[in-house]
DNA sequence: TGTTAAACGAGACGGTACGTCACGTCTTCGC
DNA sequence: GCGAAGACGTGACGTACCGTCTCGTTTAACA
């Protein structure tokens, strides 16, 4: 998660209930106290744990937090609806679920506010989190190629871009239901949104 | 601004200069530091105001803060550009350019990650910053149906179901770009993002 | 006592109270939990103040105890008592009365330890309780002379020697006799280090 | 501190290695760092030890430095110089020379200091560092007697307490000069101190 | 035109959390 | 089976901001 290479050999090694049970601290300290009320001196308290276990792991609460909240994404999946627009639908409220949940809510903005003048968080956000949810767009589209349902890409970098694009509408429509409009993304939102977007993309374009 | 009611005739006013500095003072911390960085102390220093001052007119740093970026949407406007699909381009261009810059980039995340746990704060938010651009939104429906582009609504819930799904997937699609996916919003992005939508609505047919 | 200069004229002033307070609190501190076990945020929440007000006004632990243990030395006087052995009797059971109050015992000699390798803190420990003490046996020479018991010093620099030498030789041993070998300095050992110590100034040939 | 010769001895001959460089590293620390910023495990680091091992030895930090100190005081010796004033200027002198190294300067008060609260510390202090210049002292009277320069003692009691006043006066006197006033015991000042406390100690009482 | 009451700058205040440091204890593995 | 290496819980450190509170001083509307 944090170590990339464990480096040393000798002494005492790290202890790995540790990381577990500071990442479900946190976790639970964003559900009770959301993000700018949340200390690190209280989630070492909540794991048991000392403040300085704590920092000699995480540089501060946003890589913290990142950490904390891409567990929650793990279970994001795919399993095969049969059709295109059902697996959209279902990655879609899968998607929706998690921003509804308070731990993800309360953190996730605020890494993200954080990132835009941090490239090494941006990239930890990237890494752990919003690739997971790009790997489900690629998965999905291959899927609904095997199916006939989209039209095998012959420009990679073509095929790159509309990946970019259908993720940040997919992924912003949500976030922006739920963080800002603070409406919920329920089934009948989902059916809606993943009309037009389908249609968006499969219809011939009336370009003049 | 905050004060609704003036309720006293007598002492010294209050100097609106005060208030012009000390939000520019916050929009000129904000690119220098970013929000996690911004103190009040630095702001009211940088305002040529004591931090009394500020506290009087404002309740902390994320009320300030969405004062100080609600000012740069009220450049956001929707000239008539002869289409709605120049029209929607063109505004979505207006506001990836406002995201674009490093005072709206460092505080609107964070402001909307502390609005999921505070509903004051969500609806200055909404008053703010987010009917601004729900105002362009309705307008721009409404000079698409004089145009005849767009069918006229019938169904007034419905209707209102839609341009919040407009909204959400234009102004979703914008700031994840921006600010989840870190590039540019750029005009072949805006392009691509606007022939989608576009076709997504007006080939969608009104499906039970 | 560590602001020189008041210098300002503005702004909420000091509370007076505030140092009163704080260094009553440190000798209170010093007497139960002694030097090594006293803590700055302990004292400032015996004295019912901010660990920031404490740090407002002293630089360390080393600087407030000097300040705190000082305070004991301001109740030193010389009373006339009649004659030269019976002022120096007076002010060495006075000292070790002083010596041997636990507020004293346990800061004092930590101070001079830091000292040894802090100018400033050597500095103001002589300015705060070690000219204090040099005052009396000044202020005691100059009543022996009056008396007759002492003659006048021709030598201006001799003199300074010969004070320096008695104040050593006292402080020096009644410090010793408390805190190193631990024992009291009481009347009868007063009184023995008062006869060796007269006989050794008023019977000393002056030989070259 | 390896022992390059293996002498495979399968006990702990390198135990005692140990304790010598831990002593020494403690005094290198010591004149480096002072009292206060000394560190076991960087004492532990210098000595090339781990500092479990130096814990297993000593309790803490006042102890290994009053261990580390001690060694100091073996050098203190009393050649016969003839006379009894000539042997109290030699062992003054050689005091001194000690009191003005760094390691025992920063080292001295602080153990002392911390032993007005410990009484353990205090009997480690006594027997490690205080009773090796009190053998001194006992040595010195009883050479003078043996030449005849003092009386012998009949009252045993009396003894004791002649012996402890003359042990505080020269140690604490040479303490207050170089630690607290900070000015160097020199041959010059070692002489005038021993002519007024020999005469103070051998001239007829004046007594009325 | 003088009163007067609020707003102003300055900055000290009681707090809270920070991130660091050293302590003294405890594992783990290598020699 | 020591002993180095080092992670651990603990707790104090000194700092930075927070938001509040005096102060003494403008300053503009009212009288």
């Amino acid at each position: 998660m944090q170590s990339r290479t464990p480096a040393t050999r000798t002494g005492r090694p790290r202890s790995a209930a540790a990381d577990a049970a500071i990442l479900a601290a946190t976790r639970q300290a964003l559900v009770e106290l959301g993000w700018s009320r949340l200390t690190l001196g209280d989630v070492a308290t909540r794991a048991g744990v000392a403040k300085t276990t704590l920092y000699r792991r995480w540089a501060g609460k946003h890589e913290l937090v990142v950490d904390a909240v891409a567990e929650l994404f793990d279970e994001l999946e795919l399993p095969d609806r049969g059709s295109l627009a059902a697996d959209i639908e279902g990655v879609v409220l899968q998607f929706a679920a998690i921003l509804a949940r308070p731990e993800a809510r309360s953190g996730l903005m605020a890494v993200v506010a954080e990132s835009t003048r941090d490239d090494a968080l941006r990239e930890r956000i990237r890494a752990s989190i919003v690739d997971r949810q790009m790997r489900l767009v690629l998965e999905g589209r291959a899927r609904a190629q095997c199916r006939g349902e989209l039209p095998p890409e012959p420009d990679q970098a073509e095929a790159a871009r509309t990946v970019d694009l259908i993720f940040d509408m997919v992924a912003g429509a949500v976030v922006h239901r739920t963080l800002v409009s603070g409406k919920p993304a329920d089934e009948e939102w989902v059916r809606s949104f993943t009309r037009v977007l389908l249609l968006g993309l499969t219809a011939a374009p009336a370009e003049p």
